[in-house]
DNA sequence: TCAATACCTGTAACCGGTCACAGGCTCCTG
DNA sequence: CAGGAGCCTGTGACCGGTTACAGGTATTGA
C-alpha cells in the first residue's frame, strides 16, 4: 500500500530550513545555551565545547537569526540615515553622496546596518517619525536639519538617539552633532580674497536656518570686520545650496552691487551657479571677479575654471557621526564635534 | 521606617517600557490574538472590538514590535540596495543618486525599508553575501552587476530574490532584471547623427561586461549598419562610465581617427569628458564635431555645450525594479523587463 | 575530610508577535 | 428540536534567539 503515496517534493529542495542554534547544538552535542555562549563570545567555556561547537556551526552552515536576536537583546543592529531635504536639493548635492559614503563604511566597519529614509513630504514624514519612534532602528543619522522642523521635537520626545550633521539651531543641548568649522571656513575663504586685493566682496550664503547657512555668513562677517571692511547688505543674497539658486543670487547681485570684484557662495553647486551668470555676462574670472565656493565637492575641479574652496572633510564628518552616535546610544550626554576646514586653491581665485 | 527608603526613580522615565500586543488587550478588554487580528486586518472581527482595540491602541501609543513580527513571519520587511562598483565610480555617477531616490520612493510606498549596502573591497563582499543569505532582508536590487562578479553565483546558490538594474550576463534565466531599451536607445543616438550628416562617427563605449556598455554599442553598430556605414574599429574605445575615462577615451580618438565628425558616448559623465577634451583640442561642438551622451543625467543640460542625450528612464526603472521584485518573492519565475528611451536634443547636437 | 571556590553546562523563562485550533454563540434549516 | 453553518473569541504553541539560575564537577584551603 505504501507504494501508492505518491512522492512527496523532498523539503530539502528551496524550502529547506535554515539551521537553528538547536541544531547545531544536536550536531556539536551540547545544549543550545553553550552554542550560544560560544556566538557570544562568553567566558567560561571550555575549550572542547568552543571547537565543537565551531565545527558544528561550519559543518551545517548555521547563521544566527538576526530578528531573533533583536527580539532578545533589544537591540536592532541597525541606524538610519535620515535626508529631510526637498527632493529636488537631495541628488543635486554631491556631498549627499560622499557623506552617504563614508556613513555606510564607518556603518560597515562596526557590524551595523544602513537604513536610508527619505522623508520630503508631510506624509512621508509622519510615517517616519512612526518608524523611527517604533524600535526598528538603535538610533539616527540626521543630514541637513532644518530648526523649524516639527520631526525633530517629534523624534527628541520619541528619545531616539540621534547625530545630526551640522549643529541644530535650537537644539544643542539635546541632539549631539558633527559639523566643519564653517564659520573659521567662511573666513579663511573671505580672508584669502581680501589678501588678494579685492574690496567689494559679495557672498550667496545658505539657507539661514541651517547651522552651516547661518556660520559660513558669520565667517564673511568676522573677515571683512577683521580688516575694517564695512558689510554692505546690497552684496548679501541668500540661497539653498541649490546651483540654480546659485545662479539666481548672482543675478541679483550683478543688479544690486555692479561693482563687486569677488564673490564667496557657502556651496560649490551655488558657486558653479555664479561662474554661469558670471561668464554669460561677460565678467572675466579671476580677472574681474574672483570667486570662492565652500565644499572642495567633486564639482569643484571640474567647473571652468576650477573652483578655489573650503574643503569641508566630509569623510572626518561621517566617521565621527558615527562613532559619536554609538556613544549616544550607550547614554552619553549631548555633544557637539567640530571637524577643521582647509582652504582648496585653484583658478577661480589663484594666489 | 519607610520614610527612610531612599526615592527610587520613577521607572517611568526614559527607560519606560513600550506597551505590548498584551497591554493594548488588557486596556481594551479582548485577548491578545483579537488585537493582532485588528493589527492585520483580518476578517470575522466584531465591529466593537476592532473600535476598542484602535481607541486602546491610540491610548497606549502602540507600535508593534518589528523584530517579533519579523520572528514570527519569517519575513523582515526590508530590501538590500546593493552596490558592488568601485566606490570612486558609484558617486561621481548622477544616476545611481536618481535610482536610489526612486527606488527609495518605491520601496516606501510599499512599507518596506531600504538598507543600503555597499561592497566594493573583498572583505565587504564576503560580509555582504553572508548578510544576505543569513535572511536580514527578503530580496536585494543589484545596481550595475559585472558578470564575473563571484558574489552574483553566491547569491544565486543561496537562492535570495535578486532583481538587477541591468541585464546580468550569463544569469538572464536565474536573475530578473529591469533596464532601459539600450540598444535602441544607441541606435537612435546614432541615427539622429547619421539624420544631421555625419560619416564618421566614433564611439566610446561603456564596460564590455554590463550589458548597458555591450548593447549601447550594438545598437551604435545597428545604425551604422542600417545606413550602410562601415564599421571601423579605431573609431571605437572603451571607457568605464566615468568622466575620466570618457577625456582619456576622447584623446585616443582624436589621436586614431582625427577626422571623426561626431561621438556616441554610452554614458553622460564620459560625454562630458569629451566635450573637455575637444574644447582643449580645439574642437568646435558641435560644429565640428557632434556630441550624444545617454542617460540624460542632471550632467547632460548643465555642460557647455548642453548635451544631447538619450533619455533612461530610471524612475520608470527604479519602480519597475521594485513591482518585479516583490513578484521574484512571492515566488515569480525570472523575468526582464525593458522600458522605452527617448532622444533629447540639446545643443551638443542639433535638429 | 569538608567546605568554599572556580569553572562549566543545562533547563527554563522570556522577548513580542502570528496563527492553528478549539469552542461558544446565534441563526437557520430539516 | 437537533444539528449544521457562520461568526467571533481565547488558549496555547511556536518563531529562534538570550540569559538568570540552578546544579554538577574539580580544585583548593582549612
Amino acid at each position: 500500500m505504501t507504494a501508492m503515496i505518491p512522492t512527496v517534493p523532498t523539503p530539502s529542495g528551496p524550502g529547506r530550513k535554515r539551521p537553528t542554534i538547536r541544531d547545531v547544538a544536536r550536531e556539536a552535542g551540547v545544549s543550545y545555551a553553550t552554542v550560544s555562549r560560544v556566538l557570544n563570545g562568553r567566558e567560561w567555556v571550555s575549550p572542547e565545547a568552543v571547537r565543537s561547537v565551531r565545527e558544528a556551526i561550519s559543518r551545517t552552515g548555521y547563521t544566527a537569526n538576526p530578528h531573533a536576536r533583536s527580539l532578545a537583546t533589544g537591540k536592532s543592529g541597525s541606524i538610519a540615515f535620515l535626508l529631510t531635504e526637498p527632493q529636488h536639493l537631495l541628488f543635486e548635492d554631491p556631498n549627499f553622496s560622499v557623506l552617504l559614503r563614508g556613513v555606510a563604511q564607518a556603518l560597515s566597519d562596526r557590524e551595523l546596518t544602513l537604513i536610508l529614509m527619505i522623508a520630503s513630504t508631510p506624509e512621508e514624514r509622519t510615517r517616519t517619525v512612526a518608524y523611527l519612534s517604533g524600535g526598528h532602528v538603535d538610533g539616527v543619522l540626521l543630514v541637513s536639519p532644518h530648526s523649524g522642523d516639527p520631526l525633530l521635537s517629534q523624534l527628541v520626545r520619541a528619545e531616539v538617539p540621534i547625530v545630526a550633521c551640522g549643529r541644530v539651531l535650537g537644539y544643542e543641548q539635546v541632539i549631539s552633532s558633527v559639523m566643519a568649522d564653517d564659520r573659521n571656513g567662511g573666513r579663511s575663504a573671505v580672508e584669502h580674497l581680501i589678501a588678494a586685493g579685492c574690496q567689494r566682496i559679495a557672498t550667496i550664503t545658505g539657507p539661514q536656518d541651517t547651522a552651516g547657512g547661518v556660520d559660513r555668513l558669520q565667517g564673511y562677517h568676522d573677515a571683512l570686520i577683521a580688516h575694517g571692511l564695512t558689510i554692505e547688505p546690497g552684496r548679501i543674497v541668500h540661497g539653498d545650496w541649490s546651483r540654480e539658486s546659485g545662479a539666481a543670487a548672482m543675478r541679483t547681485l550683478l543688479d544690486q552691487s555692479p561693482d563687486l570684484d569677488a564673490v564667496f557662495a557657502a556651496s560649490d553647486a551655488m558657486a558653479a551657479g555664479a561662474l554661469r551668470v558670471l561668464r554669460e555676462a561677460g565678467r572675466d574670472v579671476p580677472g574681474e571677479v574672483r570667486v570662492v565656493g565652500f565644499d572642495d565637492s567633486g564639482l569643484a575641479a571640474t567647473t571652468e575654471p576650477p573652483l578655489t574652496t573650503v574643503r569641508h572633510p566630509l569623510d572626518r564628518v561621517s566617521e565621527e557621526m558615527v562613532r559619536l552616535l554609538t556613544d549616544v546610544i550607550a547614554g552619553r550626554t549631548p555633544l557637539s564635534i567640530t571637524v577643521p576646514t582647509t582652504l582648496v586653491v585653484r583658478a577661480s581665485s589663484p594666489a
